[in-house]
DNA sequence: GTCTATAGATAGATAGAC
DNA sequence: GTCTATCTATCTATAGAC
């Protein structure tokens, strides 16, 4: 708007910049670490130098806590919309969770992996976005009002709506950060997309048979 | 105790030190990931010096290496033995098992971050010495039996022993491993002991519906 | 087996011009 | 907003005496 920064080719350029430093950064952190990432493999990877790196981003830390918060909020606004009504078939409501729940872990590798990551430093990277926040929500009340319904009908017992929701999530996460060492030990292959549909079967049918009056 | 090395004085003191630098370097690589860990930090907490560190481990990840096997083993060799006969009662070996999976995650924090971590490196770190390798096939064995036995006996359905028991140990170690951001999302306290049993009769009671024919 | 001292490389972060 | 050059600290690993 002016003849300075604020040109809408500078700021789309900026923009363009900052983002794929922080494309990069995701990228890096999830392969080696947080303490394993160079600041410099990741301006390498980028057209730009480091220096543009603490001019957006301040510091290393920094740039940790937005990769975390990039990757866990693009998975949240691209998770798909509740395709079932909660009102509707409580045991078909509960098999859509889980496979979408499994399904999305397995796409968003890197939000599971720097979430594993900001576990080890105590989460101190960890923030909660309101939209995060929100998104949790909502998907938590939407599986409390399908839990109801099932009770209702009498179709499900009394069950603990975050419990569950945390064991899905283990068993989701799960098979993503400790691919290497499952493969390792029980040479079980994690990748492969049939052993993921038996999975998601598996944890459905274990939920819902817990679920069972 | 002597004037050389052989004597069996100099023999413990070195056993001695090389013990006191492997606690303190899984305490620290737990704390602190692979690369977060230096390893002058590790020196600075034995009686020792970093030069005994190269002295009996080599280098940085072959003491790693040795941190990590350390901690399997030590979970798998102090595990309790099966207290119930799988050819007793199939439920209670069921419950008994995932009961002592998820105590010894709980009781062995160490062994499931640095499992965790070396996840994140790519399991380079993992090895898999025999007496695990036999320990592992033993519970598996056993757990075999327990579902076999529960079948015959038409009280469970035929079910993946792998699979199952992976889950189970999913549920374990992200207990302890994403106890952090676990909290700080969910707001549930994975160290409280009560929280502690709700899981272990919860996770009991999912794969005991599941198995119900 | 244990120590002091240090090599050699590289990390995160910043100065300052344009 | 972007670049080059560099500071300062620190890291893993080793040399070499005893």
């Amino acid at each position: 708007m002016n003849g300075q920064s604020a040109l809408p080719g500078a700021r789309r350029g900026g923009a363009r910049t900052r983002e794929r430093i922080l494309t990069e950064a995701i990228s890096e952190f999830a392969d080696r670490g947080f303490d394993g990432t160079r600041v410099d493999d990741i301006a390498a990877r980028t057209a730009t130098t480091k220096r543009m790196i603490y001019y957006y981003f301040g510091s290393k830390d920094d740039l940790f806590v937005a990769a975390l918060q990039s990757v866990i909020e693009n998975e949240v606004l691209t998770a798909p919309e509740f395709a079932e009504d909660p009102l509707g078939d409580p045991v078909a409501s509960v098999r859509w969770l889980v496979r979408s729940t499994m399904e999305s872990a397995d796409q968003h590798r890197e939000r599971v992996r720097l979430l594993s990551i900001a576990n080890i430093h105590a989460a101190r990277h960890l923030t909660r976005p309101n939209e995060v926040d929100r998104a949790l929500t909502a998907r938590l009340d939407w599986f409390r009002a399908v839990l109801q319904a099932g009770a209702d009908r009498g179709v499900f017992r009394i069950a603990d709506v975050l419990d569950l929701y945390l064991m899905i999530h283990a068993m989701s996460d799960f098979r993503v950060a400790h691919r290497a060492s499952t493969q390792a030990l029980l040479d079980i292959d994690m990748q492969d997309p049939a052993v993921r549909e038996r999975h998601i079967t598996l944890v459905a049918d274990m939920v819902l048979a817990y679920l069972r009056p």
